[in-house]
DNA sequence: ATTGGTTTTCAAAAAATTTTGAAAGTTCAG
DNA sequence: CTGAACTTTCAAAATTTTTTGAAAACCAAT
C-alpha cells in the first residue's frame, strides 16, 4: 500500500520542520507516518513505507519512544511489534515541551546557577554579573511557566492560557 | 585579551544548546561572546576569540542580524564595522519567537490549509482528515499566542503572563 | 537445546552541514 | 584616480550527523 500525496506532502514537511528544530529528518517523518496512519505499524512496513533500512527504523523508533510520544503496541497472537503515535496532539505538544524541558533547559539553569556563584567571588565585571542574572531570570520564568503548563490537565493549554492570551 | 573561565563555560553552553535548537554552533556563540561583551566587537576580534576564520564570522554574523538579535554599530572615526548583541533578553527572547513563527509556523500552517482542501474532494479516510485539522487547529492556536506576545510591549512576557500562569 | 522469526548493535559508508581562506568586491581618504 | 582597509563570496576541505546492513543477540515455540 502506497501513501498518497497528500500524506506524503506532510511527512515530507514534517520532516523537514523537525530539521529546523534539531530533530533528525527521519525521526520526524516516522512519528509523521505514524500520526497520520489509524492503525500500528511494524518495523518492517515503515521501512517500507519511508524506504530506509532496518537499523534506522529501530534507532529512530527507540528515540520517539523515550521521548513519550511513540508506543509499542502488542498484537495478540502476533510475534512483532508495532508501533503507533500518541494521537492526542494537545498530549504530544505538552510531552515535548516537557522533555525538552528536562533535557534542555533544566541543565542550562544549573549552569547558570553555578556561573553565578562562582561569579561571587571571582574578578568578573559587573556586565557579566548582570547578562547571566538577567538570563538566568528568563530561564526561571520559562521554567516556571513550561512547569504549570505541563502539570495542567491536556486540555488546559487550548483552554485557559488561550482565553487569556487571544482575548479581546 | 582573553575569556576568562565563566566566559568561555557560558560561551560553550550556549553553542551546545543552539545545536540542539537547529542553531549552528558558532552562530550560537558568536552571540553569546558578543551577549556577555558590554562593548561591540570586530569581525577581527570575534576571529581570534572564538577562534574561527573570517568568513565564518561574516556569514554567521549576519544571520544573527537578519534574525534582529545582534546590530551593526558604526564608531566614529573607524574605518571598520562593529557589531553588538540586544542587550535586553526579553527583547531577544521575543525576537527569536517572532522569526521563527514567521519561518517556520506560517509556512506550515498554509501547508496544512492546502491539505485541507485538497482532502474535501479526494478520497482520504475521515482519519487523516481528522489529524490534519487537529494540527491545524494547534498551530493557529500557537500562532495566534505567540502574535499577542510579539506585538505586546517587552515587560508583558514577564509581567501579566508569568503573573497568570505562576499564580497560585 | 535448536530453530526461525525478530530486534538490536555498531563499524563503516554516505550525506549533510559547517568551516576555511584566498580571491574578488567594495569603500573611501588622500 | 589609487591604494589600503575592510567586507563578501564561494569552491573545496573538514567535520558532524545520519544511514546502512550484516552480524550478534534475543526469544518463544517446539
Amino acid at each position: 500500500m502506497e501513501l498518497k500525496e497528500a500524506e506524503e506532502k506532510f511527512i515530507a514537511a514534517w520532516g523537514a520542520i523537525g530539521t529546523q528544530w534539531g530533530i533528525n529528518r527521519t525521526m520526524a517523518q516516522i512519528h509523521a507516518l505514524l500520526l497520520i496512519g489509524e492503525d500500528p505499524l511494524s518495523a518492517e512496513e515503515i521501512m517500507i513505507k519511508l524506504n530506509i533500512s532496518r537499523g534506522n527504523v529501530n534507532m529512530n523508533v527507540r528515540e520517539l519512544i523515550s521521548w513519550g510520544i511513540v508506543h509499542k503496541v502488542i498484537k495478540f497472537g502476533e510475534r512483532k511489534e508495532f508501533f503507533t503515535a500518541e494521537k492526542d496532539i494537545y498530549k504530544t505538544a505538552i510531552q515535548i515541551l516537557k522533555e525538552r524541558r528536562k533535557r534542555e533547559l533544566v541543565p542550562i539553569l544549573n549552569l547558570l546557577q553555578d556561573l553565578q556563584s562562582q561569579n561571587i567571588e571571582s574578578g568578573y565585571g559587573d556586565y557579566f554579573k548582570k547578562i547571566v542574572g538577567d538570563i538566568h531570570q528568563l530561564g526561571d520564568s520559562t521554567n516556571k511557566m513550561l512547569d504549570k503548563m505541563v502539570k495542567a490537565d491536556e486540555h488546559w493549554f487550548t483552554g485557559s492560557l488561550m482565553k487569556f492570551l487571544v482575548k479581546k
